[in-house]
DNA sequence: CCTTTATCTCAACTTAGGTTGAGGTTTTAG
DNA sequence: CTAAAACCTCAACCTAAGTTGAGATAAAGG
């Protein structure tokens, strides 16, 4: 039995992802779906958690293509199970505490700051804090801003 | 007395940003510079501590164009002191700490989701810490999110 | 004076994470 | 059976934050 198959439109509406960014997640490798007679995709049942797990890695922080790495991990022939996830999730939740302290170290060196008025060049504390995760990732870190409810149409 | 002025390569040299990333953050606004007789870019000394404000706040995961609403609100025809910097901080660590909150829930509903191995969708703490959830605290936690079409968070 | 080095402007390119639209096919509902 | 809704592919476009390169000019050093 080949338990539930969901088409592309469903797998949007439960998951609350855009189409077009289910079949951008497809050519980045991060999902995968076969196709019926007429050329449709349809995805198992494991897309949800995986589009799930991808969202909620975006939320920390996390690229797409560190995703992708992070799931390559994943078997390739088994639906993944709870310890696979588990795995997954231990990981970011490290990667995640490094970004918190770093963002706590830097509001430290703000609230410094806030005291002395400085927020200048090298002597001050903010400008040399440490860089360890800003400089990790290719090219500019792309914070996710929860906070912000100003957005463009 | 004109006190100093700075070619774009000096201040390039003093503050470790680029002469092309100068140029764009002119474009963007957020410095300014005079000219000389030949055309040439010549910066007064307050342009320093404007870009250390500005790589400053990008750590803190502030937009340019945030910070630059925010330069918006810095006397136009004066070099900003001491307590018009402070504002300006202190605004910003408002939000870097906010930021930091939302990091936090989310880490421990990651921390959750590692005991249960979920990370899966509408049951999983993870997949419902909203956005909305950072700005206010405590309170019912919308459980059910209307599972409607396409909609970008 | 002549050669480098520094700048100038403007346009095009880059990466990330998608969205939008055109033009064509399939499925589903009435 | 027919119309509408859903889906397909492919290409172009979008924002952010810059970088890169071309072609021209200015300033500095020897």
């Amino acid at each position: 039995m080949k338990s539930q198959e969901f088409s592309v439109g469903q797998v949007a509406a439960r998951s609350g992802v855009a189409v077009s960014a289910l079949h951008f997640y497809e050519r980045k490798g991060l999902i995968t779906a076969g196709r019926n007679a007429g050329n449709r995709r349809r995805y198992g049942a494991d897309v949800l958690r995986r589009v799930a797990v991808i969202k909620a890695a975006q939320k920390m922080g996390i690229t797409l293509s560190e995703i992708q790495q992070a799931f390559s991990a994943l078997p390739r022939h088994r639906a993944p199970d709870k310890k696979d996830w588990q795995q997954l999730s231990s990981a970011w939740h490290q990667q995640l505490s490094e970004r918190i302290d770093y963002l706590q170290r830097l509001r430290d060196s703000l609230t410094g700051c806030i005291g002395c008025g400085c927020l200048s060049m090298h002597k001050c504390p903010m400008y040399n804090a440490d860089d360890k995760l800003a400089a990790q990732g290719p090219g500019p870190v792309l914070l996710d801003r929860p906070i912000n409810a100003s957005q463009k149409s």
